[in-house]
Parts: C-alpha cells; structure tokens; sequence
DNA sequence: GGCTTGATCCAG
DNA sequence: TGGATCAAGCCG
C-alpha cells in the first residue's frame, strides 16, 4: 500500500529514516516500471542541522521544496555529476528530509542494468546515493520537488524491519558540518548486500 | 589516490 | 560576477 501523507509529515525525521528503511520505491519514467528496497538512508533535520541544506533556515531555489509540505521528492545534483535522492518529511515551514543512500532492486532489473551500462546485478547497480538515482532513472532537473503520492516516484509497504536489525553510523560526507556530523543519523539494514559501504 | 564535473552560495 | 565548495563514483 502507498504510504500516505501522514508517515511523511511525522515532527521526528530520525524516526521517519528508521521507518522508511525497507520500504519499498518505485518510479514510473519514461513509460519504465521499476521497483527497489530502501536499505540505507540518512536523516537531515532542517535549520538546526548544520549539515541539512536548510540549515540557518537557508532558503534558496534548491531548498524550497524542503519548506513544504512532507511527501515531496528533493533531488540536487552533487559534484556536478550526481543527481542524490531525498524525500522532504514534517509539516510545512519544517525543512527535514531524508537522503536515499541505498536500494536493493526488486523489479526492472534490466532496464536498471541498461541504465547503469552495466551486464549484471550486482551492488555496483544502485548501492550509493549517486548510483540508485541513475538505476531508478531519478534526475534533478525531471523530478525535483514532485509529490511522492503521485504516480512517477512513490513509495509503499515493503519488508518489516525490526529494530535489532538495523545499523547506526554517522552520516557520510558531511565533517563540514562540526559537531553535527558526528550525530548518528545513518540508518541501513545490517547485513544486506545493497550498501553503499561495503 | 586522483580525477571528473557544474549548480550553488557568498564574498566583494 | 567569480571562485571555492560539495549528502560521489570511477578508474586504477
């Protein structure tokens, strides 16, 4: 079942990144279904997370989306190269959101395969925040700010996940961030293949 | 380990 | 207006 819009708008994004590992995403582009576990995700709670974009309230074109309603899809493209997945959480005025770092591919592995110009399904095809956009066909100019209750990207009930399965780090790539790169927002499913540290 | 790559942000 | 910076991936 879809997730509504009340899992997204949740006050507690450390809470939402938990949940939403094992979930499973979907995307619809360009006429091609394809469908993937959530293994690891990081959590970014809003302007007083130095790491969030939105951190200090910092509002900008590429923020914007965060401000809104939760359920909304925030794409960016990172190094000039990488179009990273997040899904902004909270209510309007609250900028959370939550990084996708990780997928385990369920359905469309071909066409997953064909994107990534790779012959096999091995975690190379979307185990990293950079590489799961490219699988899943996800690019920031397309699909910035979409409403993930819509019929492009979405996501839906997948595998239980208990909490004894699930990993804690600190979140990757962000030591610009002082003390609060040292918080524990990382999420990922212990012992699955689909990770973007192997 | 070193290179790629370009939007974004803020200093000036 | 420009240059430093960056939620990464690839090759070796």
């Amino acid at each position: 079942m879809k997730l509504t819009r009340d899992f997204y708008e949740r006050p507690n994004v450390v809470e939402i990144a938990k949940d939403v590992l094992g979930k499973t995403l979907h995307t619809k582009i360009n006429g091609v279904y394809t469908a993937a576990i959530v293994t690891e995700v990081e959590a970014y709670a809003g302007r007083n997370d130095k790491a969030c974009h939105a951190n200090n309230g910092l509002r900008s074109k590429r923020t914007e989306v965060m401000y809104g309603q939760g359920g909304f899809s925030y794409v960016y493209l990172c190094y000039g190269i990488h179009h990273l997945f997040n899904i902004v959480t909270n209510k309007k005025d609250f900028a959370d959101a939550i990084l996708i770092r990780g997928v385990e591919p369920l359905i469309g592995l071909e066409a997953m395969q064909l994107r990534r110009n790779m012959t096999k399904a091995n975690p190379r095809l979307s185990s990293g925040p950079g590489i799961l956009s490219q699988a899943l066909g996800i690019r920031t100019k397309d699909h910035y700010g979409l409403d993930l209750l819509g019929d492009t990207i979405w996501l839906s009930d997948g595998r239980e996940i208990t909490n004894h399965e699930i990993g804690t780090s600190p979140r990757i790539g962000v030591d610009y961030a002082g003390e609060d790169a040292l918080k524990p927002w990382r999420f990922y499913i212990k012992d699955n293949r689909w990770l973007s540290k192997r």
